[in-house]
DNA sequence: TCGTTTTTGATCGTTTTTGAGAGAAATGCA
DNA sequence: TGCATTTCTCTCAAAAACGATCAAAAACGA
């Protein structure tokens, strides 16, 4: 590491901090504390910054590049942030299947969730786009439909237009579908506009569309559209939705479940 | 292995754990502990993370792949069976390929070897039906499109007439097939009908029809029907397949290949 | 210069991660 | 099969890292 001139100014300490996580790709907060010499407060104070502008994703013990957090600790992070409400959530939707439905199971860690609870439903008919999904249940469980489509490394689904071939020929009574964020105004957006051209897809053919997403998606919007909030019937969610929020979504016809 | 400097961060940790079972196949914790210089308890717990976002599965003394994993429990005896043949039949079929193509890939151990030589293949398109085979390149490799369909639980591959909405949209430069027999009077045959709609929607519209067959299947005569021998353009086997039957093969227009 | 704002460092209670140990389960071998 | 050994799971406590809060220090503008 560089060692520059003391003191450093703020932001150009930052802009230190910010260089070394690109080109290191990790960094240790002990380590820029000695090499910085500021205090760790300081160093998390500019973490917490940096991490709020997008320049890089924070965890135990220092920070990691967004390029990283996109690789693996997006999955990673995703099944581990909130995943006790996201169980909970999976488990209350599971209640909503019935004997010999047909269900559509959305990719994301949630749903994913949802499909490890699956083991034993023989009687189910499974689409999914999720190849998590297809693997967990590859064993024993529902007969498994995947929709076709290109491989979506980063979320391990398929997407895109070629999906449409296997979902133009099968009726799923219930669609289980996750989301990036979801927002009073905007709806329903994700990362990939694939991505979405698939949920919407499955959203306009399905006979009920349950979201599945945990209260910390609320008021998050993201890149892609998927849809507006008249193509969903249920959201199953967690206690912690702000009450106005559910009240909101009530009078607008969904059906808000918190598990 | 590639000694990292220590100490090492959780999430770098898990990566480098990740990317070990990714290439080797098999990892033992008394092994990750000695070069992590964590204790078993750590390594315990970083693979159990690991195993519950699917990317691998624990074993009595470390973990495997994902991949090894299902080839045990269901392709136990395939696998085994023949295993240097095939492998070295996958290596001479990966010669066939040129650099842009794009592939078709059947479901079955000897071509979920040749999957395994394209995981630096990024100028490849590869079509697939083989649940393993997408599992196997998930993470780096060719695009990757999937036909989607039933999922056969034995074969771990999407069957059924759904897969034509996939296949009926794309071409195939070379489409590497599998088969449970072959057999000069009755071509090629497998076990099941759903397996050979596939099969043979494949063969009718790829630019040339690769068979990856070891000499086992010989004159080997299953229930469901395939193709006959013109639909196929080269045969890759191994040395052991009688003189004769080779003979004959190619005098009906077939080019063998020997490995 | 003085008062205000911003930045920094220290402290404290909490959470997360880690390592060690005891008993259970799995494996290998006679 | 029975026995020894390894490996696993579970629990608990120590260590490391964290967030929140507050006061001191520095920077700033009138």
């Amino acid at each position: 590491m560089i060692q520059p001139t003391f003191p450093v100014l703020a932001p150009q300490r930052r802009e230190l901090i910010r260089s070394l996580v690109r080109d290191e790709g990790i960094v240790r907060v002990e380590d820029l504390r000695q090499n910085l010499k500021v205090s760790v407060a300081t160093i998390r104070r500019d973490l917490e910054i940096l991490e709020e502008n997008g320049r890089l994703q924070r965890v135990h013990g220092g920070a990691v590049t967004m390029e990283n957090r996109m690789e693996e600790a997006v999955f990673d992070d995703k099944t581990n942030t909130a995943s006790k409400e996201k169980s909970r959530i999976a488990e209350e939707a599971c209640k909503l299947i019935s004997t010999g439905d047909s269900v559509y199971l959305d990719g994301g860690s949630t749903t994913l969730g949802l499909a490890r609870l699956l083991k034993d439903r023989t009687d189910l008919t499974l689409v999914t786009n999720s190849l998590r999904a297809a693997t967990e249940l590859a064993d024993s469980g529902p007969k498994i439909l995947l929709i076709g489509g290109e491989l979506r490394r980063i979320s391990q689904t398929m997407v895109g237009p070629l999906t449409s071939g296997v979902l133009g020929q099968v009726h799923v009574d219930k669609a289980f579908m996750g989301t990036m964020g979801f927002c009073l105004k905007s709806g329903l957006t994700t990362t990939d506009p694939n991505e979405a051209f698939v949920k919407n897809l499955v959203a306009a053919q399905a006979g009920q569309v349950i979201l599945l997403a945990d209260s910390g998606k609320a008021e998050k919007v993201s890149f892609a559209r998927v849809s507006d909030w008249d193509a969903i019937d249920v959201l199953v969610t967690d206690a912690k939705l702000p009450k106005p929020f559910a009240k909101s979504l009530r009078k607008r016809g969904v059906k808000v479940l918190l598990a």
